[in-house]
DNA sequence: CCCGGTGGTAAGTAAGTACTTACTTTGGCC
DNA sequence: GGCCAAAGTAAGTACTTACTTACCACCGGG
């Protein structure tokens, strides 16, 4: 005479198939990556547990191990999946078209306001990325070798044919992607981790990607008011690309 | 007939007082926080142990908890101590002078260089800070405001006033500051998180400084070629700043 | 000389932690 | 129906964690 196995209510988790029921080994697999990416995301490898994660997403923690043989297999599958599936951009791709007609304010503004738009319909892979670089993590390594360099590598280049056009004034292109690059992470940075409710600066992507473009491109100074103090008086240590007139 | 108590060993930790001998119980504490400091810095809160902080500090564990109540207690102890104390960078008298005189050039460099040499002396900080961010720690939001929100409302209302004297173009100043701001948390960033070798880029924080400050003036464009598609052919969508000349 | 307070410790404890084991459903296929 | 592999679980294990307790050594002052 058995006690009644009491199976553990479904508790009112995402699950997928409205039913509690069982569910194919793949679908269960994606499940569990869903929800340790959402946690993960929220607090670090480090504060979140496996038990957590198999309560969220509905299972015996024996599941989660079933599906990932270690906590640390997790949070790789999670950045694999994250980095590498399909959802990633793809910088080449998506400034091809601008980049071979030369198209400056094109090549920038789609690339930030592509960017933009990423971080923003996905927060969460901001974060799950600056936990793992903090900790050390390998996979943020991989990350900034195969993503961050090719983008310096893309539009380094193409500065460096613009400056040889005489359409971009002569200054190191690693350093003006650095600029470019940082308006647009520090952006995102402030929007899914310091202001989210966007107290500062509340501002489309569209209108983000258009005004770094144009300070990039221009800068913000007319030119038209007599300087305070004299050029000359400026310690000029051979940086001579002062605008042309 | 009492066992020998086996002190332990002092054990190589960069122990202030080159004796192993007992501190004050000031020392003391600020000594454990200070590698508190370095440990949370490099593993966060949630990664760090009570146990690592009491050996590297040299001392049992129990001194630890008579010192600070709790593990959070001591957290929180750091992040007051890191953000309140005196080494907090001050933006406001950084760059009074060159407020006054309106030299642009001067007023965004020497703030660029300011933060980048802080960020650069005290890596710790950047990480503490990132680290509580995302752990939604209190502290994190308290920085922000004290200490973000000045300087967006110092350089925006500089910005604002230039525009005035029409020294520069017109542009909400804010998306100015976040361009601005954003160059040099993400240089920092860069240096002290994701690529602490330098392979993608290597240069002073002076130079970084004048840089970032050259393409926030004056841009990166010559405005001297041709475009190769026509100024019409853009979707304009309403951004009526383009250099006067 | 001894006495109390201070700096310090060894050895706990209770609650977690990642991960396992032994076992019980369940659904599809012949 | 009967069967079996896959989906799932309850109850562990071995260890770590934050935090406590009870005790010890030193030292200046009466």
């Amino acid at each position: 005479m058995k006690e009644i196995t009491n199976r553990q209510a479904p508790l009112a988790t995402a699950n997928q198939t409205a039913t509690g029921a069982r569910m194919s080994a793949e679908d269960r697999r994606l499940q569990i990556l869903r929800v340790a990416v959402s946690l993960f995301s929220r607090k670090g490898f480090g504060g979140t547990t496996t038990r957590e994660i198999a309560q969220a997403a509905g299972v015996s923690e024996a599941m989660v191990f079933r599906h990932f043989a270690t906590k640390q297999e997790l949070y790789a599958a999670i950045l694999d999946h994250k980095a590498c599936s399909g959802d990633s951009m793809n910088p080449e791709q998506m400034v091809a078209e601008a980049l071979k007609q030369k198209d400056d304010r094109a090549v920038f503004e789609q690339l930030a306001f592509g960017a933009l738009d990423h971080h923003e319909s996905d927060p969460e892979f901001q974060r799950l990325l600056l936990h793992s670089a903090l900790e050390g993590h390998e996979l943020a390594e991989m990350f900034f070798e195969k993503f961050i360099r090719r983008v310096y590598e893309l539009l380094g280049g193409y500065i460096t044919e613009r400056q040889r056009d005489g359409a971009m004034v002569k200054m190191d292109p690693l350093i003006v992607v650095r600029s470019f690059i940082g308006m647009i992470i520090h952006h995102s940075l402030n929007n899914n981790l310091w202001d989210p409710k966007r107290r500062l600066l509340k501002i489309s992507n569209r209108d983000a990607a258009r005004h770094f473009t144009d300070i990039l491109l221009n800068g913000i100074s007319t030119g038209e008011e007599p300087r305070p103090k004299k050029m000359s008086e400026r310690k000029a240590v051979g940086n001579d690309f002062s605008r042309k007139k």
